[in-house]
DNA sequence: GGAAGCAATGTAACCGGTTACATTCGGACC
DNA sequence: GGTCCGAATGTAACCGGTTACATTGCTTCC
């Protein structure tokens, strides 16, 4: 593989000269600059990025931290980092911690040389140790985590407060014992979603020991929660699940065991996945808005890049409530599919 | 940030001995090595990933290039690449090429010195651009790209079987005039399946010149495919679309407009996206194991850095047919919702 | 004609590690 | 006691770029 001092070997110049000609300095002259361009397409010349990046001082690239890789919530994620990313000539290193914080302080030093910041989302309460190994210098943006840790900037959803107005919209239509299906034990997203249910349902109905059933996001455990619902026959009406995948196996329980969605019992989710959309009846649930939380991430961490002095303050994102078929319940009957038609009235295509 | 030289001055030792005492080399005394280590963790030193590449000539990094970053396919197959990745301690450099091969370009050559191979995955037909790029040296592995280029390996999938084998499938359950929703003009996955369907029904019914819609993979297309097929008037039973979204797409318009899918008109998609077990009637389609296609190919160009001498091979994966709902013609009534129930079997999960 | 100024180019140090080779030192052996 | 050997450690070159500073050569001006 070529070097930049094997071009300047074939071009006749030093490899200082070389190295202006290529980068387009304004001060070599145009004889010397078109035979070193000969060189180096004649020789194949690609430059060595990780050499560059280690005199420049800065590697163009910013690395990404996550939990997991599953899904549809991660791929939008990664969708709206990149759009920015890209947009500022910066690639993206990808790390999976495999839910391990020991593996997270492991790829936190391995991106120590070769990322010019970082992004970091750590659902559970294990970020302390995490902090350590990158305290240093390296621009840090934690993503999705709620409480502040001080000297950290961070982007968030407000998952309580999401979760007090889907509250308000079910007892609105008119769900009075509502079942709340929770995440794993110690994920702050459902700890905090739990928290706004809970508030919300006292300020509206009085209630102040609803039923919370453990869950872990899964589908599966949805369907469990379901199952132990229909079995212990307790008088709920309505079951709103920390997130959308847990609803969806609600949902499929509900339906084998010809209970009617919506009417005899409301379920609602959060997330607001692509799926939530297709499943019937449809799911109502809260929108996060996946792509903006990494966008507006990756924003931020390059903005303390570029040396913007800011504050490390916490930007708090707001998901939208997004009704559909599966709290209809006190809505007057309309024809069934209608999202499509909806979307087609937006787009429109309805001639 | 402190460097190797600080941690020797701090250690009172040479570089070489702390480089050695860090990197457990056999031949450091143990109270070198330990007066190394206390200096290091005094000034929290993290050695730099990037110059330490320099040095070694490696990386442990893999660079992966995507047409774009949509949906559960992009996050499948990561994930698949990541597995392995993971399991060799190797970390993932993402490049997004936005469908734009001049961007492809300048991708390949940002990871050059960065990177230790190269996974690349461009579904048009505009690699040759490419390879000029990556040519000289970096060991590359195509993804799901069929036709085969001399001297460079590749992951993909039998578009065209699995096509014929969806197509037979329709015919055995009785669908006689079935149209094809094609892909982008120039995706080779949908060119290929397109022509397996076309083989293989002609082959099956003797129909040479079926109908074909063109679409562009996106669930718009597929609802407006359907809605020609119904303005039409066209005389069809089956809808075989070139991938699930636009499957999914067509069902959206074909239940609007009241026509019993799977009875009076059959729907077959290709992928076994999520979204398909979910949509009701359930998506039959091809299942392609998106993970395994990753990971197969992570396996592939890992091999290719450790110099295994391989021959630059085209690994073909078969996609596995995955019967639902929307082709239940000619299928005694079962009760509906058997997904679950099988499942539920299967995990053994009903007492 | 010589000093000054400027543009183009070259020399060499540097980024932060690794490692080939040289050096030092203590013990074993004859 | 001197030689040889091996283990522990140090010196310095190197990876492939960038860039501060020095040098060269030319023009301009007094």
């Amino acid at each position: 593989m070529a070097t930049i001092r094997d071009v300047a070997r074939e071009a006749s110049v030093s490899v200082a000269s070389a190295s202006r000609a290529l980068n387009a300095h304004d001060n070599v002259s145009l004889d010397l600059r078109a035979r070193v361009e000969a060189a180096a397409a004649k020789l194949h010349y690609v430059p060595h990025s990780g050499a560059r990046s280690l005199t420049r001082r800065t590697s163009d690239a910013i690395g990404v931290l996550l939990p997991d890789l599953f899904g549809e919530y991660f791929s939008e994620l990664i969708r709206g980092i990149d759009r920015v990313a890209h947009a500022h000539g910066k690639q993206l290193l990808l790390s999976n911690m495999h839910g391990n914080p020991h593996e997270a302080a492991h790829a936190v030093r391995a991106m120590r040389g070769r990322v010019d910041g970082l992004l970091v989302m750590t659902p559970d309460n294990a970020r302390e140790r995490l902090f350590e190994a990158l305290s240093p210098v390296l621009p840090a943006v934690l993503l999705n985590c709620h409480a502040p840790t001080p000297g950290i900037a961070s982007v968030g959803i407000d998952n309580e407060g999401a979760a007090r107005t889907m509250t308000r919209h079910l007892v609105d239509r008119g769900y009075r014992r509502i079942a709340f299906v929770s995440g794993p034990r110690h994920n702050r997203d459902s700890m905090a979603r739990l928290a706004g249910f809970r508030a919300a349902l006292a300020t509206a109905t009085g209630e102040r020991d609803p039923i919370v059933i453990p869950g872990d996001f899964s589908e599966s455990s949805g369907a469990d929660a379901a199952r132990l619902l229909i079995a212990g026959r307790l008088q709920i009406d309505a079951i709103f699940c920390a997130n959308d995948m847990m609803a969806v196996g609600c949902c499929g329980v509900l339906a084998d065991a010809g209970i009617a969605i919506g009417d005899a019992v409301g379920v609602a989710g959060f997330d607001d996945i692509p799926i939530a959309h297709y499943v019937a009846p449809a799911l109502t649930t809260m929108n996060v808005r996946i792509a903006e939380l990494g966008a507006t991430a990756a924003e931020r961490v390059i903005a303390l890049i570029n040396g913007a002095d800011i504050a490390p303050e916490t930007t708090i994102l707001t998901p939208q409530l997004v009704i559909r078929g599966s709290t209809r319940r006190g809505v007057a009957d309309v024809p069934k599919p209608t999202d499509a038609l909806i979307r087609e009235l937006q787009q429109g295509k309805l001639s």
